[in-house]
DNA sequence: GATGAATGAGCATTCATTCAT
DNA sequence: AATGAATGAATGCTCATTCAT
């Protein structure tokens, strides 16, 4: 009974995590995932109402680890303004989707939108641990600080990572229009150009 | 006989896009699209693979049938800059989206990102029917015309268009992170930002 | 509860012995199998992989039986010769084979030579349960015990075998070339040229 | 028009062996056959009542051949008596089924007992064509003509085809239970006993 | 909590056959 | 005679979900 510690509800959601990025969600089953994880079937009705509850869980957490290991990376750093702020964090979180294309493309094909707001929302949002505030908080922070001028902070940030995502989803992995690196300046002098009016 | 004169072919499109519509792809069956085309359920294979193959045809002709209509449109009126037609063109597609949001709807949530690649491409970029070019085409000549200096325009135009249909999906379905009538100026402000250096 | 007592695999095997021999094994669906076997559907696929799984331990699990009971009445009696042994269990087995047509039906119409040639093997050369022996094995041990001199023992069966199982069937069903009684004296005739030289 | 120029009878029959031979009867359609040979679908049930019709046709006409082929050979060679002649000729048949292995596995593999007893009784009953006749006539003529004594030629010749077309699938094919070569000797040995009393 | 045998709804897909042209 | 669009019956198979233990 040591082998398998960790809690069947965690070897669960890591099993399922393996078979999504390696089939799609659509081609796992949850026999396979439950006898991956040695766990019974039924067990895992005990933890998850069904697949796609396991998925959402599973973008949720990948998502919010992504955001707040940049954040806090961030905050080692001293910026003398928030726009350089916003933008070591993003190119932050980018270049953890370089090196883990396998975690882009899941985190990407399978965000329906809903799951994707909620989980922004909770990630910028909301400080549910630790002291760590969101991005959204920061953001809000930084304008007052830095006494800068933004008309709808909210539309303003939600327009930088709507950018953010659905364009470094095709450069990263499709170098399309052109390869993330040659994309990047024009990407963060947009975004500069979007926050400082 | 003289009901459902229709070909079998478009009786199947227009069916299956109600229902995906009314329903989702995932839980509309072939059988039931046959069924309520009139049609037998073999039928549905001599025109179509699968449901897959009748959701990407319907999602490449939409799209295609939205960007034409704002295309020509734009020609119609007369503008003094690229910038402005561009915009007005934006403006047609997003003002025809919130009319018909259940279209709007349909394409966002299906559209894998390679089909939409694709269908933009065909869509902006081909002039396969009489003698309008795509918006592609469109941009580079207005750019040579207005000698207005855009460094990468392939980067720069895929940038907008993601912008634009990222953030409008949520905004108009969902006014969120505002109304869509009041989230356009935003937008425009800086499209117009990203295309004038 | 008290009715259908028997397992779930056995009745099966069952049902499906009865469809196969009656509708023959393509005209019989797993549908049906299940159905008239009291189990669900996908119960059917719990215990074999498919149709041909289900056909393929049917024969051989009725070739064993006919061979193996053959064989032990033949240990009920005393033999001065191989030959004589060897053709008293050929004809125990043809006598079940005259009483149990429909079974003679069965095995030979679905034998693939494969399946057919394993089970044989399998049924004359391991002796898997209680102390009997193949057919194999005591044609072996036979040979040498009466010092009889063979060329190449395997061989010998293995024509002996192909000899009785292509001729009976004929015989027994069709009277071709003539009924199995006229035609067994010449046929164990030429059993006993073949094996004593 | 000069291309395709067999009749379309033909080209079914020719295309249907080709797709038998390389994917199973079972796995080739109607519609391969017919588009492979160049003709409508429909065409083929102008011609043929199913699959299996033509299947049945072609078992036919291909052992037809075979034997026929081997007969007339036998009848250049000069034999002193007629287990010469008959073993000639089988030896005949089985040395163009080592060549032709395909054709082997074909009309053995799909042999329903009904077809191949009409089949062999026509190709060594009767002489439909031109003036050969069957190996049947031949051996009821050889027994007269040499003055052998056969108590029952009919069931003797049977048992004799029954051996050799049983024992060769599995020598040819698996080398079981031993190469043809090696196995022939004794197989001719054996006719030899079942003929020669 | 944990299990996995049992279930059967649900679905895609194939294909022989028909028949109007 | 020749065709091939249209059909829909037939079937294999998967898999989420239940529930008795």
């Amino acid at each position: 009974m040591k082998a398998n510690e960790a809690s069947k509800e965690s070897r669960l959601l890591e099993t399922a995590y393996k078979l999504f990025t390696r089939k799609g969600v659509k081609d796992t089953s949850i026999q396979e995932i439950a006898d991956n994880a040695d766990v019974g079937k039924g067990t895992f009705y005990l933890y998850f109402k069904d697949k796609y509850e396991i998925r959402d869980v599973l973008i949720y957490r990948k998502s919010k680890k992504l955001f707040n290991d940049a954040y806090k990376e961030s905050k080692k750093q001293n910026f003398s303004n928030l726009t350089d702020q916003i933008i070591f964090i993003i190119d932050s979180v980018i270049n953890k989707l370089i090196k883990n294309q396998v975690l882009l493309k899941f985190i990407s094909k399978n965000l329906s939108w809903g799951v994707f707001n909620d989980t922004l929302k909770n990630v910028y949002t909301i400080s549910n641990e630790e002291d760590t505030d969101g991005i959204y908080d920061l953001f809000i922070k930084g304008i007052n600080e830095y006494k800068i001028k933004v008309e709808n902070p909210k539309a303003t940030l939600f327009m930088i990572i709507e950018l953010v995502s659905s364009t470094c989803y095709n450069s990263i992995l499709y170098e399309e229009p052109e390869p993330i690196d040659e994309f990047k300046p024009k990407l963060y002098g947009t975004i500069r150009k979007i926050i400082d009016e």
